[in-house]
DNA sequence: CCGACAGAAATTGTCGACAAATATAAATTA
DNA sequence: TAATTTATATTTGTCGACAATTTCTGTCGG
């Protein structure tokens, strides 16, 4: 299993635990998305206490999974359009001003080991072209680690410790693999280029177009399904 | 006293008040950056039992007022120069693109409302001038308005619900009583009237500079203080 | 005197039960 | 029958106690 959170080590506490199982469950729809929580249910079926679930549901909330109400209960957040919108519109925002940051505050290892993943995406992408799932994957590690090159942390929990787990939500549940591979990839080589030649204001240009591309995709894609 | 979070209803549940007690109290430093928190203190300080303290913990840390670390305790979060500079650079990246959307979205009672509210400010600046504090509220207002104006849900909950707590924190406790009220005021003038005529790129690009600004002058006077 | 180790004290994590609030079902009335 | 009210049942919020882990304290050996 790859990572999902670059941040946090592993998990200690048995409610770390369940919001681990909870998180994947809920990302990939196994509990189903806008699904009213039941706390005694689901204290039951993972053989918890009530209140260590009621833990999990907060880390749950924290990186906007599910959403409570006082004296009501929790659902999990449903996955609407204007909601994959609006995040995109967000992660432009944040990602772009963390690559500028990266640029700036990137070591020139870090630089060094991020050209070698670059390479190392462009092999498994000539040699299983077709199955995105690779790509898919290389996608958020290539993310990722621009993100954790900002080095600031405000951004780095932003973006990895809330953001991102909605957004692996809305990939799996609208099925999007990445259908824009070979450009992605030609995408990511450019702002590799820029973050080399530690030209913060070119990256973050080249990360907001690269978000805005991958948005307007979806665009289309949706207009489509509605003919 | 005015509204900390103009996206939730009042608190109802007794958490949800010792929550917005120990908000206050964290923001103007009467329990002090950086120290450890006591559960067991804190819950005959506020008369309530640990269950309920834990619960308004859990939502101090969803705005970044507190850190935990699983068998070992709560923290307040320390204020450090890089702390606030980090903050000031994901303002910029939020805010930024919030202004953007707000150019796009705000409704035209929206954007007469906030008129309206400037002119306002600008009346008790002639009257109050010097004394930064009306200006310092104002700010914020200005700020929630626009942030608002998005109607990005994702935007209006990372900035308002988690962001701008920690921004109130720095604020009192670096004692930043908006020295630049004059010139903040003509910056505002300007977003406003980059959004009435719809401009989001020129929007973002004051925003950013408005609070790129805010930053630089901070950095100066921290440079001030070494000497 | 300093560092490693063992025991004691305190703190956090987890549990089950009760109180308060909400949602559901039944009953009454127009 | 439809709407409103009442009663029931379920769910959430809160509490105090126990278990597990960490931190502190004091002792011993080098």
């Amino acid at each position: 299993m790859h990572l999902a959170n670059p941040t946090k080590q592993t998990a200690v506490t048995t409610a770390d635990k369940v919001f681990e199982q909870m998180q994947h469950a809920i990302v990939e729809g196994e509990i189903p998305s806008g699904s009213k929580i039941s706390e005694p249910e689901l204290a039951k079926r993972y053989q918890i206490s009530r209140s260590t679930l009621r833990e999990a549901l907060n880390r749950l909330e924290k990186c906007h999974l599910i959403e409570r109400k006082a004296n009501v209960g929790s659902r999990v957040v449903d996955c609407t359009i204007e909601g994959l919108l609006e995040l995109y519109i967000t992660r432009e925002a944040l990602e772009g001003m963390a690559c500028r940051q990266a640029a700036k505050n990137m070591s020139d290892e870090e630089i060094v080991d991020m050209k070698a993943m670059l390479k190392l995406h462009g092999q498994t992408q000539e040699l299983k072209d077709g199955t995105a799932y690779y790509q898919e994957e290389g996608d958020l590690d290539f993310h990722y680690k621009i993100i954790l090159g900002s080095h600031n942390r405000q951004l780095i929990d932003l973006i990895c410790g809330q953001l991102y787990h909605l957004v692996r939500m809305y990939r799996c549940q609208f099925g999007m693999n990445s259908p824009r591979a070979s450009r992605a990839f030609n995408e990511h080589s450019q702002i590799i280029q820029a973050i080399c030649d530690r030209d913060g204001e070119l990256a973050e240009m080249l990360m907001r177009r690269h978000i805005a591309a991958s948005r307007k995709n979806i665009e289309n894609k949706i207009a489509q399904q509605a003919l």
